[in-house]
DNA sequence: GGCCTGACTTTAG
DNA sequence: GCTAAAGCCAGGC
C-alpha cells in the first residue's frame, strides 16, 4: 500500500468492508479502531466518499445511538433501512432494534 | 492560499 | 438530564 496514496477514508473503507453480514458498526468504532476517536467526522465525511466504491456496506454504518443518520446519502433514502431489513436487522423510525447486539466493534472482533 | 462545511463523539456547564 | 462547544482531517469555493 503506498503510503502517500493511502487517506484516511481509505483506512476507513477497508474497516467497513470488513463488517459481517447482519452486523452493524458505528462511526465511534472506526475512528477509535483508526486510532483517533475525536476524527469520528472524518469517518462519515470519508463514508460520504464511498460512493466512488459500490462494494462498500455503507448502510452498515451508524452513529453511536444506532440511527440511520446517514441514509440522507442514500438514493433514496429508504434504501439503507432496506438493506438492513434484508440482513437480519430491525429498523424502526430510523433506529436500529437491539442496536447494541447487531454492534460489530473492529476493535474487539477484527484486531 | 484561507475559510467553511461535513454520514460524529466527547466533555464541560 | 439537557444544552453548548471543542476536536479531528479532507475537500470545495
Amino acid at each position: 500500500m503506498p503510503a502517500q496514496n493511502w487517506s484516511f477514508c481509505e483506512s476507513v473503507f477497508d474497516v467497513v468492508r470488513k463488517v459481517p453480514y447482519g452486523r452493524v458498526c458505528t462511526y465511534g468504532n472506526i475512528a477509535k479502531y483508526l486510532g483517533a476517536v475525536r476524527s469520528a467526522r472524518l469517518v462519515g465525511w470519508a463514508m460520504n466518499q464511498s460512493h466512488n466504491d459500490p462494494s462498500i456496506p455503507a448502510h452498515r454504518i451508524v452513529n453511536r445511538q444506532g440511527l440511520l443518520t446517514g441514509k440522507i446519502h442514500f438514493t433514496p433514502p429508504e434504501r439503507m433501512q432496506m438493506l438492513l431489513e434484508k440482513e437480519g436487522i430491525q429498523v424502526t423510525n430510523d433506529q436500529i432494534i437491539d442496536f447494541e447486539r447487531k454492534n460489530w466493534n473492529p476493535n474487539l472482533e477484527l484486531i
